[in-house]
DNA sequence: GATGGACCATGAAAATCCTCATCGTGGAGG
DNA sequence: CCTCCACGATGAGGATTTTCATGGTCCATC
């Protein structure tokens, strides 16, 4: 599997490159737009992982090149924490995937293998909901019946997941190794607390109820209403 | 490459496999102590992975047993938090490497890793040391001119790091990598706060000065004394 | 239908971590 | 030698996360 890299930071650029290598990806790596354009013009890629941001041509731009001359190929983007708004419309021109940034390698090695299973791209997912509950993955946004909810990486995190899941019961052992990066110690109640959390801003004041415990086995986001 | 996990909380077994399998490891399991001596005497196996909370044998006697049977085989200690004491014992018995519950399964592969790679067994590390710091890698406990320091989970990664590392620069972005899971958001300064914190607990109050900052290029642990 | 135990909910407190603003300092270039 | 600038140090504040203690609920068993 053959990954290029757009990214101008030599740091970031870097570590992704031997990270992705050791997980044993064959990488090129461009630091600017215009030779990421040419070489995924030339070359063939399976995945491509594109910052925004770039010195010359952003990311979009390239993108929107690509998908122009026809080549489908999945694309992660990479985009930086603030400026929202801004990149929506990135996203909009058929990215498959987005990391906000900061984020861990182990988080971006999920997305990547996801995005090589599941083959050519399956465009866009901006946003997850289920009710009237609605998750923006761009901006990190949650709102619940039209409101705006204030939410924390954990919280949005855990939800994603639920969201990601609706109606499977999802057990405590998962839910750790997905949001917690599998940090399973058998006598801590940091899923429920955070279970509790998410309750108290998406489901105490309002109806119905979506966050399900199931006993025994663990929690699920459930849409049938209650029955 | 083939590994046996030997745990009995069936949780933690499940995914230790899971997770070493999608690692591209072969993984046997076994959720008792007789059992694991069985397999590790007839199949063979590249490193073992063993909890020392058994139900019935627990894990140091499997290690004596097969040493003393003159099995050289790997082997990585899982250890709970708590009850100290009683763990060193085990790990002069010959284990290779230990990690302590609760761990992250980022943590568990970088070292089994390393255990492969290294190939048969180099004797435990209990310790790292330089100059009048001590740390204690069971306990999690450091000691600096022999009082005893406390110490949180990332300032201990931190000073393992650096630990392990002696009189090497440390580049900001190896030490976002791997004390934050590969973190790198460019514009943070997490890693100078969380130097300032292990400073102000193992230097500030101590002569010579072990931590220091390499303009332009990273932090070190210096034990020549400053010259 | 009572009892006990495992499992979960919850609030509050404590610990930890990150952000931000500001200050200090070393070194390059004048 | 002085000035300026980039880089690092530092303290305070706040946000987040975790721990802990307690209380409730479901269910198996008697």
């Amino acid at each position: 599997m053959k990954i290029l890299i757009v990214e101008d930071e030599a740091k970031i650029c870097a570590y992704l490159q031997q990270g992705l290598n050791e997980a044993g990806f064959v990488v090129d790596t461009s630091r600017n737009g215009l030779d990421a354009h040419h070489l995924a013009m030339t070359e063939h890629y399976d995945l491509i992982i594109l910052d925004v941001m770039l010195p010359d041509v952003d990311g979009w731009t390239i993108l929107k090149a690509l998908r122009e001359a026809g080549r489908d190929i999945p694309v992660l983007f990479l985009t930086a924490r603030d400026s929202v708004d801004d990149r929506v419309k990135g996203l909009e021109l058929g990215a498959d995937d987005y990391l906000v940034k900061p984020f861990a390698f182990a988080e971006l090695l999920a997305r990547v293998r996801t995005l090589l299973r599941r083959g050519i791209n399956r465009s866009t997912e901006t946003r997850l909901s289920a009710a009237d509950l609605e998750l923006d993955l761009l901006s990190r946004r949650v709102t619940r019946a039209g409101q705006r909810v204030a939410i924390t990486t954990r919280e949005f995190a855990l939800l994603e997941l639920l969201l990601r899941h609706q109606n499977e019961v999802l057990p405590r052992s998962l839910i750790a190794s997905q949001v917690w990066d599998m940090n399973f110690d058998s006598d801590t109640n940091v899923i429920d607390v955070a279970i509790r959390r998410l309750r108290a801003k998406i489901d105490d004041a309002f109806e119905p109820k979506l966050i399900r415990t199931v006993r025994g086995m663990g929690y699920m986001l459930d849409t049938s209403g209650g029955n």
